[in-house]
DNA sequence: CTGAAAGCGCTTACAG
DNA sequence: CTGAAAGCGCTTACAG
């Protein structure tokens, strides 16, 4: 006797299912509805089972779960295989929404045209995974018919798409923001656009939105941006040194400089710093995205709320997964101007 | 009758292994061990299941695989989060060997500590992954008895470690080889190192051991490598186009560059065509890498097997799999020296 | 609110 | 070489 704390038969010697329903006396069915958080249970059974479940150290095993359910439990995430933050705390938003719902998250680097050919048609999406969260690439348009190969629900994040749900930055606004917030401080303005590098499989538009909503806001203003004052570089801190070079061959400071991304608009402070120019007085630089070194940096920037982009986007998948029917929804977010030393004179 | 053709019961209308063994008049054992190649199976028989699962369109059930085996099936790939084209081979080389074995890959994106230190501890690992291949890093140093907190067997690939198999380049040799080929060159020889950027969370070796190889090999040939002729930067294009200014600043053509990867490698090349200069003849390049587009940008470069290192990582995750016992074994790769015009004047 | 049972799609000894 | 059966650890109606 004693069976409840015998040793599981189990390989790995983890207590299963049956384990806990025993030693906490109660059926198999009503451990799993413990786990499922089903309403269905009375508290004080509740409070024993996860006792036991504690007690155990029971965790449950998902591929039992994944059979038994008959669906995976798994998202594929696209994304671009880029090493930035943003994507970093992209993540980080969707699997904590995710992992409440207790889905799993299963990374699928978009590296090349063929992988992603090969990810559709593969068996591996059929079985691996439930839907599908692509981010900043609006993969969609490159298939006939505006559609992803898949009948499993998709929805887009850190991009826009006519045919899916999607979960969105209003780049444009955060380009016309920085332009506002450029003019009020006077002086000559200057851009660092970030292109995308050509061998790049995909290509996203968030950079030239941006650029776009910062000229178009300057052009309001009666503040035309010349073309020389533009420099387009790809994503480094480096690009925008070499940035700054350039806007001091054309202009003595002070000036202003917007740039599209706060990695660029690193360099362009440090080359500031490099030249002994004072920063937030005689080259006012301001990023884009919010990322956490822009605090210690005192970066101003456009804050993107990128983890709730990320829950926003695995919500609805989440949403749809669990049948909610309807056309394609939209959740637009808006960046939020974080002025800090880098465009005000400090005192 | 004719249940052989009758739509599968389960949600997704996929054939199961009943319906093949069904159709083809066997038992599911047998189309078991036709799917895991087991040779205990008469030719006549494999043809026959195998004629069965193509006329179905049939795919194993991974999850049910896993339940019933016991095992995940799956290998957690611990990397870097960086976007560069080699992680993106390193990883076709460890899928294209999984793939063969049956095995799927997790990625699992070193992004910061908190996040490994909870990957490692949590139910996930103990659940998901048969094994786990971690590369560029030796996290294992990270640890307490210079191992990882798992008892599940582990390989590195392009790091080196004591604790654990590895396949790794033999980077040392790839910079002395560098500096044999730019010393038969003649003229001044500058090199650019790449530093990890500071808020990495974990730390790379490979590129202060081409340039220590580098500075190595030439030392032993009585040719100093002073200070100022080693610019730093991170990796990115446009610093290998500031590299260039500055020695363009001490040193009037020609003369050789040797830049630690070839993605700096082409930043010099950029800025030298940019200034007029002749690549080949007045600035002479060699990156290192071997990246696919070296070829068509004349870009001399040390190759490194990268795909075949990462099969030879997944082959070794495999065997400690099915059993394999012993010490550490230890798989060195040597970089190819390949010249293109990049350091030899066209003709 | 709860238990007992069937079933998910495989793998794996066990017999033949 | 092959089949029938047990079992992997869960979920899910189905009764109560």
């Amino acid at each position: 006797m004693g069976n409840g704390s015998k040793a599981p038969k189990n390989g790995r010697n983890a207590p299963t299912i049956a384990d806990v329903a025993a030693r906490a006396g109660v059926g198999i069915g009503t451990v799993s509805r413990v786990i499922n958080n089903s309403p269905a249970v009375r508290p004080e059974t509740r409070a024993k089972v996860q006792a036991v479940m504690e007690e155990l150290g029971y965790v449950p095993n998902p591929h039992a779960r994944r059979i038994a359910g008959g669906r995976s439990y798994t998202v594929s995430v696209l994304l671009p295989f880029v090493g930035t933050e943003f994507y970093l705390r992209l993540l980080e938003g969707i699997e904590a929404e995710l992992g409440e719902q207790r889905y799993d998250l299963a990374l699928f680097p978009l590296l090349s045209k063929q992988r992603l050919e090969r990810f559709l048609s593969s068996s591996a999406l059929a079985y691996h995974t439930d839907g599908l969260i692509v981010a900043s690439y609006d993969l969609a348009e490159r298939f006939p018919g505006g559609r992803l190969p898949t009948d499993r629900p998709v929805v887009m994040v850190d991009a826009r798409s006519e045919a899916y749900d999607s979960a969105y930055l209003d780049n444009a606004l955060g380009g016309r923001l920085a332009a506002e917030h450029l003019l009020a401080l006077g002086g000559p303005v200057f851009a660092v656009q970030i292109e995308e590098e050509l061998d790049r499989a995909f290509a996203s538009t968030v950079f030239s939105a941006r650029i776009g909503g910062f000229r178009e806001a300057l052009a309001q203003a009666g503040v035309p941006l010349p073309e020389d004052h533009v420099f387009r570089t790809r994503l480094s801190a480096e690009g925008g040194q070499i940035a700054l070079q350039r806007f001091l061959e054309l202009q003595r400071p002070p000036f202003n400089v917007f740039a599209a991304a706060d990695v660029v608009a690193l360099g362009v402070v440090e080359a500031a710093e490099r030249s002994g120019l004072e920063v937030g007085r005689e080259v006012r630089v301001l990023g884009f995205d919010g990322q956490p070194w822009t605090a210690t940096r005192g970066l101003s920037t456009l804050e993107q709320p990128v983890e709730t982009m990320g829950r926003a986007a695995a919500r609805m998948l989440i949403e749809r997964l669990q049948g909610t029917e309807g056309p394609p929804r939209h959740e637009r977010f808006e960046p939020r101007l974080v002025v800090r030393s880098s465009t005000q004179t400090g005192f």
